[in-house]
DNA sequence: ATGAAAGCGCTAACAA
DNA sequence: TTGTTAGCGCTTTCAT
């Protein structure tokens, strides 16, 4: 007990020096069918387990991409590293996951700690960082990619899209059949460009038409949840009875919105509309079902993946190649909870 | 570029040994300090990330616990992981996250490739796996904790809840307010313990009173889904005109199958009592709000935490005591979904 | 409180 | 295809 064999023991056992069995378990190397065979049976028999940190050390490969979302617990984030994940497992990559709970110091902790680990790139949800944040990433020397955003002034890579923009699709339905008196539930967390971004984008496409756009956004550190979402519904249809409709930052807002409507007698979407962001399962089910804009969480994380894996490719380090910025696609899915 | 400054350099440019530099860098070890701080300072300016593959390679700390979850896309296992990494934090800490995919092949891949980094504990979520899974978890001599489940014959540690019993708790609740005729709607996933203990605690409660257990319970990869829950209820209605009620292996299930009621006609509860499992967000906002189980996910996760912390104090290696098994409170939430 | 020497378990680089 | 040598960047151990 305790000694753990190493692959010293691995290649005495199989009558091969360290370096064969080394080679035996990455498929890459030159061994010979046989050889490979016999040293993998061994070590299985033996209880050998590769250790990674040691090869790490010398080979100056983690196998690690290191990734940072808000939060764990969002279907959409969660989509999107599951995607990543797949496509990096692919090329013997995995996911470091760490999530920065909406806020730019926490990102920034996070961020040095996963450096420790010397991840081969680092993915950030938002293009929102401190500028530590951003120093610390430029000396790291690792291909950096910002997703579920556009920044404007981009760390390197991007892969995302505009919230404001996605956001605009639902005001210009809303207003296109009609209704023009329309009220924004979203709380922006401080560090949280996502949500702010589609608050403005719902503030200048009313503006646009030059209509008032009423706002309420609590700001605290977390976004808004269903139980905020149906809260801000009541306050709002005090505030301003005459609302026709209710924008919401995402689709869980927008469900505690539905239901705090029901709750009141309210019927959606003949009395009042409700719209989300995101398309997440609950907006599909929903009775009625929720008009929403979906945001292809999956494909980011897919490209993601696969710009990653291309940057990574084994040329000695990293490729140097020019930042990519890809932009994929949002689309507004209209169902039964607006007009 | 290219050339990263190591400790060493740190040293010469604050004139002391690198060992010196290694200890500023852990707060236990014994430097003044005034050359602490001098030394991280300098260590800052020059740019300096502290190379945790190394140290992990000498010292055999890693600071890593591996956990696996089935998917990264359920809000409870997140809560569990959140409260868990907050807590493991606190101890310097870090999570490394993996998902099974609700699937024992994928287990055993998984806790495989996660040995390899050298986890200083291995946290599994649920009670089933190969029996090649179990023999690499012995062999690696770390602290391996079972989590959401009382498996009958535990690896190790424990930190679950019998979800047969919990789910007993909504059965009786249902038959106590008279209902009879109850439907269970959950798939099982094939290595999924958790809703196949719901739906077994489902049966057992029935037949205890001597009642029939109506099942759908369709069986492929993964958990039933919201759409799925609401298909599976359209397929009862019709199979078991007479069901005063539905019994759902979680809220997402039970959320489909109040909709799938309401698209119907059918009130809730006055025509259909509906009831999940799991506590999740949506039963506390839909309307009307679902009588569901709360099963404490972030509690399980704190205790595993700690556990895990005091476990892993720093005695040399891990401290060797009595396997532990907590089982956490579950409890039943009487919403309006039921009479 | 600080330093010197040795080495963790692997793999790059070279040789055969 | 296989082996030899050296060393990745830290930290253990022992000394002062």
């Amino acid at each position: 007990m305790g000694n753990t064999p190493k692959m010293k023991d691995v290649a005495e056992a199989a009558g091969v020096s360290p370096m064969t069995v080394s080679r035996a378990f990455r498929k890459d190397a030159s061994v010979s069918d046989d050889t490979r065979a016999r040293i993998l049976e061994i070590a299985q028999s033996l209880g050998y387990v590769f250790d990674a940190t040691a090869s790490t050390l010398r080979s100056k490969r983690t196998g690690f991409v290191a990734v940072t979302i808000p939060s764990l617990n969002n279907a959409n984030f969660a989509d999107t590293v599951t995607a990543m994940s797949e496509v990096l497992a692919e090329h013997g990559l995995q996911v470091l996951l760490g999530y920065t709970n909406y806020n730019m110091r926490d990102e920034e902790q996070l961020v040095e700690n996963l450096l420790r680990r010397r991840p081969e790139a680092l993915v950030l949800t938002g293009g929102n960082h401190t500028q530590r944040t951003r120093d610390l990433l430029k000396q790291a020397e690792i291909p950096v990619v910002e997703i579920w955003d556009v920044p404007v002034n981009p760390i390197e890579h991007v892969v995302g899209f505009s919230n404001a923009q996605a956001m605009k699709l639902v005001v210009e339905h809303l207003l296109n059949k009609g209704l023009t008196q329309l009220g924004f539930l979203g709380g922006a967390a401080s560090g949280d460009t996502r949500g702010s971004d589609r608050k403005a984008g719902f503030v200048s496409a009313m503006q646009a038409k030059g209509l008032e756009p009423h706002v309420l956004s609590p700001s605290h550190g977390t976004p808004m949840s269903m139980q905020e979402g149906g809260d801000a519904t009541i306050q709002m249809l005090s505030a301003y009875p005459q609302l026709q409709g209710f924008v919401c930052v995402s689709d869980l807002v927008a469900f505690g919105s539905l239901c705090a409507c029901q709750r009141q007698g309210l019927k959606v979407p003949q009395d009042r509309a409700v719209a989300g962001f995101g398309n997440f399962e609950i907006s599909a089910t929903s009775h009625p079902r929720l008009t929403t804009v979906d945001v292809s969480s999956r494909i980011i994380g897919e490209k993601t993946g696969a710009l990653l894996a291309r940057l990574l490719v084994r040329l000695g380090r990293p490729v140097n190649s020019d930042p990519v910025c890809e932009v994929v696609q949002t689309e507004l899915i209209v169902r039964q909870s607006t007009p």
